[in-house]
DNA sequence: GAAGATCGTTTGAACGTTCATATCCGACGC
DNA sequence: GCGTCGGATATGAACGTTCAAACGATCTTC
């Protein structure tokens, strides 16, 4: 059995080298170091580095310089309940910039049966990657403290710690919950909800605090309306009680689009406008939200902003040995569409 | 600068060697191939490999074997007009599927200016993956000829051409189609369209074909209405027209569930009941038709044993040197929701 | 009882690169 | 003329593993 086909052998250093009449080391520099190669032997070696299609053997390079080229990204688990649509767009941004800085994603999750942190440790172990990059960072996330114990490299999506390593980028929820919510104040709605999912998410827990501060503000009735579980049945549910109780809100501020999704469909089954009998707003700006009628306002988040600066701060750790000493807070964009009604509805 | 952190050197197979007081090679075995180890041997090597943490490290055990136990996934692109939320679902399976074997999954992308074949040839070249897994696979697609044409391993989400290896799987849309629109005639409807995305996709044609082979058996009259581009405001455009013109069809197939929402969008601007006023199918069950109401009648892509079968195909093909003979042919699997009306609507 | 055969284990080499250091060579200072 | 410097290139070693072959012990076989 096991007919494995005869090793491809490549092109290695010391081909190159032979037809260039220089040596190993000289070839590798043209490579690495560029700059201690006098300029025609650099063109010379460069020539025919191109011409034979030499790549330097990325098992090799790893194992000599202990740098792999390589970032784990845990990937989260991909709920079908609840798809975290988001985690396409941020990937998406994800691979763009660890490409631009030369590294790749790897895709990782446990084994079934095997905890979040042997999966980081086995990674570490076996020295398959440089760094992870993680993202819907819990309270307390026990991946955060795994691998600040171990003090490998990595960033975050969401913040961290306070005796963590500060590399985390996040987006300022709160102030754009805020922001939201003074435009729903500036409609005249004086009745306000906001509609959560309940798990006690950090980033959930911020739009809530984000929504509250604007409701304290601009001095309205606001009141927290939490959904037991993340599916659409138990979302149009709560929606449904939010909205035949009464007191009834004029405006509903939901925590994520796809809660938004909830409003929409209930609105319509009671006969409710949304635009002109009830203001809509949402966070996320998922792509499924081009087909709702009338569009939803929604605030956008600069995913490839946040890649950027993640892969940018990662990097930093990996190649420089610098972990930054705060996070850092980008804010996220208000896009006002028509589910918000006109500016002075009432 | 640069103040790279001291490297962090691991656990060896020397160390492990010397605390069991073996070989280095008696330790490789007793990972690689513990059959040849006597029984007491093994569970002493075992138990200081525990104790000590020992894993191979990846780069020195790829530059010796020549085996990465890394499979390539050129990421398709996640255009936001048209946003590929199988990818997530596809992308999810995948990753288990090939961590249950053993390998993990990078995910690749051309640098902005690179061809997609030169992306391929860079991995290729640096003998950084063991194979690919193609999906979004066209006719001719380029990347089928490069790699077969390098001779090395992939495997494909979507037929490949007659010269190349047959390691492709794929979902028989054409008799998901003619089953659904089996279902429509069903119903009593004789006037049925089916509406497409432009590109000349071939999962699309397939889709199609498989339409307009079941119009023929059942004896309909069958309309195919092509969408010039991806975006919703185009995709509602052309329904509208379908909708609204003379000899309206009292069925639409679509394409595929993004598709459909179209449908959902323009039938409710011109009140048009779906499942009473008009029969409603379509292809992906992507999650987000969980919102629909009523909900949509739809076909059910198999995407774990796709998965699966995709990743045991390209490892036959590392591991073994065995290319499969022919493709694989999986059902889809029609899910009769509302959508499409009661048993025998008209 | 000697020549094989079998099993379990060890030994030396090799994978292809980069690190650390050595060597070469021309320029320069005294 | 001699030592010194500095830039450019070359050499030997090392990274940690697995391969290929050798080894020693025990068991068959005639």
């Amino acid at each position: 059995m096991a007919a494995r086909r005869p090793r491809a052998r490549g092109v290695t250093v010391e081909d190159v080298a032979r037809v260039a009449g220089v040596s190993r080391q000289t070839v590798s520099n043209a490579l690495n170091a560029p700059h201690r190669l006098k300029p025609e032997t650099l063109e010379r070696v460069s020539a025919v580095i191109e011409e034979l299609g030499y790549r330097p053997d990325q098992s090799a390079r790893s194992l000599r310089s202990g740098t792999r080229r390589i970032i784990a990204y845990p990937a989260p688990v991909d709920d079908p309940a609840n798809p975290n649509a988001l985690m396409g767009g941020f990937l998406e941004a994800v691979v763009a910039a660890s490409g631009e800085a030369g590294y790749r994603v790897l895709l990782v999750r446990p084994r079934p049966g095997q905890s979040q942190e042997q999966a980081l440790d086995e990674l570490i172990a076996a020295r398959t990657v440089d760094g992870f990059l993680l993202s819907d960072v819990l309270r307390d996330d026990p991946r955060l403290a795994h691998l600040t114990r171990a003090g490998f490299p990595f960033a975050a999506f969401g913040r961290t710690g306070p005796d963590q390593p500060q590399s985390w980028v996040d987006v300022d929820s709160a102030q754009a919950m805020i922001d939201m919510v003074g435009l729903v104040a500036a409609r005249g709605h004086r009745r306000v909800a906001f509609l959560a999912s309940s798990s006690g998410l950090p980033w959930m827990d911020d739009r809530r605090d984000g929504f509250l501060a604007g409701v304290r503000r601009h001095g309205l009735a606001g009141q927290v309306y939490s959904v037991p579980g993340d599916d659409p049945g138990e979302i149009v549910r709560a929606t449904r009680e939010l909205l035949t109780g009464r007191d009834r809100p004029t405006a509903i501020v939901a925590g994520g689009d796809w809660l938004a999704l909830g409003v929409y469909t209930v609105a319509r089954a009671e006969g409710l406008e949304i635009g002109t009998d009830l203001a809509v707003a949402a966070f996320d700006d998922l792509p499924v939200t081009a087909w709702l009628q009338p569009a939803l306002t929604t605030v956008r988040l600069p995913l490839h902003r946040i890649a950027k600066a993640l892969i940018s701060r990662l990097l930093q750790i990996i190649e420089d040995g610098v972990t930054p000493r705060a996070g850092l807070v980008l804010p996220g964009e208000p896009v006002v569409r028509p589910s918000l009604g006109p500016p002075n509805a009432l």
